[in-house]
DNA sequence: GTGTTTGCAAATCATTTGCAGCTTA
DNA sequence: TAAGCTGCAAATGATTTGCAAACAC
């Protein structure tokens, strides 16, 4: 069904080597830079069909709008310092989340769960103590 | 600063009545079921008051898309049910969540978290078994 | 060959804004 | 009166689609 054509491969391995969240237009954008005349469509539609395929995960960032990455990375969260623009990966553990949790307390059975944190990394407040001291 | 008009109470009588998140094309839809005439500009620009002043907080879910609700309700996270459409609200404690374990973890101060959940609620858990039976 | 994919332009859809007239304090 | 609203229409910006030509299998 899905043909390999060299528009596809190439928004394939852009995934597979960047590990952050893409904005559509970051993909088009890299995409641009590998092969220049690339519609934004096809690459619109590439990574549509990957989303469907389940190879591409779309996450839902507040304010930086909706990202796509590569589903095959082990389920995580993502942290976003506000100061740094960093993005660090949180497993269920790192928040506490436990699905078990949710339906014993409430009787709903978690299928799918998205959690965003928003706040300062430790790096960037160990700077900010440095410059308050 | 901000004046009292007819709109603007409208709008805000509709949070306050309606524990739901409202999409802006709800909020519109039922203003102008009340107001008749009421451009959509209006609303959205008294919701974008409102957001700005702290009165309503912006959610956003995957697929449904960016919804508002009244902010005087206690922090909580929607666990949206796949089958029935009903929305349940969980606070930290149902889902696990604790600021502090992130930052013993992670290090990651966090400022903002978002939390959505997607899956069955205990009452269609309970028809689609009785169905199975 | 036959069914997909691509590029281009144009249609959507949700948000936002400019502006002149109306309203609230 | 003066600063804020409102309605209307039109600008944006992000997606999404129609179509004929190009391409993969």
């Amino acid at each position: 069904m899905d043909r390999q054509t060299v528009s596809r491969e190439t928004v394939i391995r852009l995934f597979r080597t960047n590990a952050r969240p893409l904005s559509m237009a970051d993909i088009n954008r890299l995409v641009g830079a590998a092969r220049p005349g690339t519609a934004y469509s096809t690459v619109f539609r590439i990574v549509r069909k990957l989303e469907a395929a389940g190879l591409v995960v779309r996450v839902d960032w507040r304010e930086r709008g909706s990202r796509y990455e590569w589903a095959k990375l082990p389920h995580h969260h993502h942290a976003v310092c506000v100061v740094c623009g960093s993005v660090a990966d949180l497993d269920d553990a790192d928040v506490g989340f436990n699905p078990d949790t949710v339906l014993r307390r409430t009787g709903f059975s978690v299928r799918h769960h998205a959690i965003e944190l928003e706040g300062i990394c430790s790096g960037c407040a160990a700077s900010e103590r440095e410059s308050h001291a």
